[in-house]
RNA sequence: GGAGAGGUGGCUGAGCGGUUGAAAGCGGCGGUCUCGAAAACCGUUGUAGUCGUAAGGCUACCGGGGGUUCGAAUCCCCCCCUCUCCGCCA
């Protein structure tokens, strides 16, 4: 969420942040409420102070045992005006917070103008694509090979878009699970496990709600919502919290299963692992100090990136434009694996520096040791890694003419053998 | 699921209708003392909004939301959370 005094002081900073983003928003109704808002809440300060004065002086001749019979009517209509402007008040404020939700982060100054995923801009490249002496095969068909993703009955006892793993596919996921937070812990990273069942008030925290409800699965009673990536249990770990400077930098990962109705996108990825209304992923989440914030992504795409490296898969990274971010995000690396059975990079990874989006909205702070007041924190996040889709990528990837699939050579001890097949 | 207890400042803990933004203690910060430190003593110590160039003023906040009242941390209603006991369960 942006801040409300900030937009009213920078309506045009505002403006064109978000046409870069492709969001046409009029400012003007909110600019007027702000008015208005300021206006009455003088009004009702007033009002209020005086009452505060008066019921003294009330207090006092009554302990004197004398009469305040006119004070205290007078006091009376002066609650009733108080009670009038408050309603109208607490109108515009819900009026401005729900329109403030649903506006999106401002895009970093680095990020580069686009409006799709066309203009996004490729920044690295690591590894290169294997070229095969056959033709190589989609992952649904090296799955169907050797009997470990089982399609069919992931629709028959759930539905479309769900899978049942395996035997080697259930330890090859398993094994990548594991491998990804040993990895991550190594390299600074607290190791946690969230529950998947959140709140209302976490989703708002990261931005889901109020806006993108329809993406999301939910409980019906009691009311809870399955969270869609452990950026929102996490990064929610510390809602309403003031952090002190020396908590900071704090670095989580956790490996959750990831739920997603993904409505509206229906038609894309149909076949294999790649789109599932649930998948596991492993994400790493920061809360870091303002000044810190992009050198911190800097350092969270090169923990995510490492993964690949280790596992000897071929990607690379693209900073999104401002026009495909994503709502909550200020700058955005995305991390695209190569997938042989498609001759395409793919989505393994985004990371994202938030700034202080989420950090306002879900209210966690930190004090400066020595300075009064407090600061939003600058929240990050990125998947390290979706580990349905680097699963694919190992299978299409190590996959041989003879049909079975070389496992990396790092991921073998979790694994517990060489190859598939 | 049933029965009970409770949620107050960084922490412990008083307050139960009128100088209470909130006693007291601990902790933190500054100072006196000391070669230095400890102890002791003195002072200070919440967050946010708003007005103001500033100094500072005002307003709100005692789990959350409503209500009663001239006035609510204190009274009433609803909700949430924590703890204890019983039941059930992995």
């Amino acid at each position: 969420m942006l801040d409300a005094r900030f937009v009213r002081e920078n309506i045009d900073v505002v403006k064109d942040a978000l046409a870069r983003r492709g969001a046409a928003v009029d400012l003007s109704e909110f600019v007027a409420a702000e008015q208005e808002r300021l206006h009455l809440l003088r009004e009702s300060e007033d009002l209020r102070n005086r009452r505060n004065t008066v019921s003294e002086e009330i207090g006092r001749l009554k302990r004197a045992k004398e009469n305040a019979d006119h004070l205290m009517g007078e006091m009376k209509s002066v609650a009733d005006r108080i009670r009038e402007i408050d309603e109208v008040l607490k109108g515009i404020e819900e009026k401005q917070i729900s329109f403030l939700l649903t506006i999106p982060n401002i895009p970093d100054a680095s990020v580069p103008v686009g409006k799709d995923e066309h203009d996004n801009v490729e920044i690295r490249k690591w590894g290169e694509p294997r070229s095969f002496t056959f033709e190589p095969l989609n992952h649904w068909d090296i799955a169907a090979k050797h009997d470990i993703i089982d399609f069919d009955r992931g629709a028959k006892i759930a539905g479309a878009r769900f899978a049942v793993m395996k035997g080697a596919g259930a330890r090859l996921e398993r094994a990548l699970m594991n491998f990804m937070l040993d990895h991550n812990a190594a390299s600074g990273y607290t190791e946690v496990f969230p529950p998947l069942l959140v709140n209302r008030d976490s989703m708002t925290g990261t931005g889901q709600l109020p806006k993108f409800e329809a993406d999301l699965f939910k409980t019906a009673n009691p009311e809870f919502y399955l969270i869609p990536t452990a950026e929102v249990p996490v990064t929610n770990l510390h809602r309403d919290e003031i952090l002190s400077e020396e908590d900071l930098p704090l670095y989580y990962t956790a490996y959750t299963p990831c739920f997603r109705s993904e409505a509206g996108s229906y038609g894309k990825d149909v076949r294999g692992l790649i789109r599932q209304h649930q998948f596991n992923k492993v994400e790493l989440v920061k809360f870091v100090k303002p000044e810190d914030s992009f050198a911190e992504l800097e350092s969270l795409t090169a923990v995510a990136e490492d993964i690949l490296r280790q596992l000897g898969l071929p990607y690379r990274t693209i900073v999104l434009c401002s026009g495909d971010m994503g709502f909550s995000s200020a700058k955005t690396y995305d991390i695209e694996v190569w997938l042989p059975g498609q001759q395409k990079y793919r989505e393994i990874s985004s990371c994202s520096n938030f700034v202080d989006f989420q950090a306002r909205r879900a209210n966690i702070r930190f004090k400066r040791a020595g300075k009064k007041g407090t600061e939003f924190v600058h929240t990050l996040n990125g998947s390290g890694l979706a580990i349905g889709r680097t699963l694919v990528a190992i299978l299409e990837n190590g996959q041989q003419e003879d049909g079975s699939v070389v496992i990396p050579e790092k991921l073998q001890p979790y694994f517990g053998a060489e190859k598939i097949g």
